[in-house]
DNA sequence: CTAACTAAACCTA
DNA sequence: TAGGTTTAGTTAG
């Protein structure tokens, strides 16, 4: 398991990958010392579930360019963050629903409901919601892009004054 | 139209 | 078994 933690202008952002594909990406925190904090605390909860991630094939992966990315994202750039992710340490349902959240494009979104009929459990809006609280690796599964039937922004373990501040940045406020 | 409340539904720890 | 990033329906203001 690699890791690093890089400056954005919106702050410091902890990143990890295995051979696989990547396993988390945090929202940026003022300093590097809360940043590093948070990717221990993270981490821990990984540890338990790290044995499984032997032999991972190896895609190649390397941080530059999704780094890039990261901070064009914040920049108010319009990015793809089109990278390969490590599922290992989601359940099956979490996968689905992740995977279906991986597919979302810049600037739309999915109701809860509406995730779950794509995954054909149409009554799992919530388990839904559940399942998007498992997500590690922000932006590049936008999570934040899952919003409320009603119209409303909906829940976010992060705090929904991130999951508003990531909308609009994505133009989708206003 | 908004706010408040309810029952139903499903997954995870 | 409790509780969460829900939803649809009902009722009151």
């Amino acid at each position: 398991m690699e890791k690093v933690i890089f400056e954005t202008v919106a702050g410091y952002t902890a990143l990890c990958w295995s051979g696989s594909g990547l396993v988390l990406l945090n929202l940026p925190e003022p300093d590097r010392f809360s940043a590093e904090e948070k990717l221990r605390t993270a981490l821990e909860g990984l540890a338990a579930k790290s044995a499984e991630e032997a032999g991972s094939a190896g895609h190649g992966f390397t941080p530059g360019r999704l780094i890039d990315e990261v901070r064009a994202y914040f920049g108010g750039e319009k990015v793809s963050l089109a990278y390969p992710v490590d599922w290992s340490f989601y359940t099956e349902f979490q996968k689905k629903v992740l995977k279906r959240v991986h597919a979302i494009p810049w600037g739309s979104v999915l109701t809860y409901g509406q995730v779950a009929s794509d995954i054909g459990n149409a009554s799992a809006s919530r388990a839904v919601g559940g399942a998007a609280g498992s997500n590690r690796v922000l932006l590049v599964v936008p999570c934040h892009r899952v919003i409320a039937a009603n119209g409303k922004i909906g829940g976010f373990g992060a705090g929904v004054g991130w999951k508003e501040r990531l909308l609009k940045n994505e133009g989708y406020y206003r």
